[in-house]
DNA sequence: ATTCTGACAGCAA
DNA sequence: TTTGCTGCCAGAA
């Protein structure tokens, strides 16, 4: 029995943050690889949605662990304050510089990979 | 209904 | 190497 379309886009966003969730604390992944984990392998835009609306989640999301493929952090500015996830990835001992995650590939976390 | 946009990614020039 | 276009899927106007 097919769930409804809402339901359908809950499931994916849920997924999305049980994923996400899961990020081990010091450690970050992309959209792309979230997205490939789930199947979807080209809707990495729609990960980026789902941390989007990640307030209405009663749970906390860290979604300042997921960044692009370049290790930049392209979402910032939806962290109310834009050096708000600048500041939540240093505190976890991620070093960033000009908005780009150092040591970007050894820090990275593929869900596919170790999930 | 149509068009535009987006916290991306891949590929062509 | 950098820039630009395209595919992707949902939502907003």
């Amino acid at each position: 029995m097919p769930r409804l379309k809402q339901k359908v886009h809950d499931d994916f966003f849920s997924k999305v943050y049980e994923v996400t969730k899961r990020i081990p604390f010091g450690r970050i992944t992309s959209y792309g690889a979230i997205a490939r984990y789930l199947g979807s392998g080209r809707s990495a835009r729609m990960v980026g949605w789902a941390l989007n609306v990640s307030h209405s989640n009663l749970e906390f999301i860290p979604a300042h662990r997921v960044v692009n493929r370049n290790g930049l952090l392209t979402g910032k500015h939806h962290f109310g304050n834009s050096s708000t996830m600048e500041q939540l990835l240093e505190n976890e001992g991620i070093v960033i510089e000009n908005d780009r995650i150092i040591n970007f590939k050894e820090k990275f976390w593929d869900p596919g990979k170790e999930l």
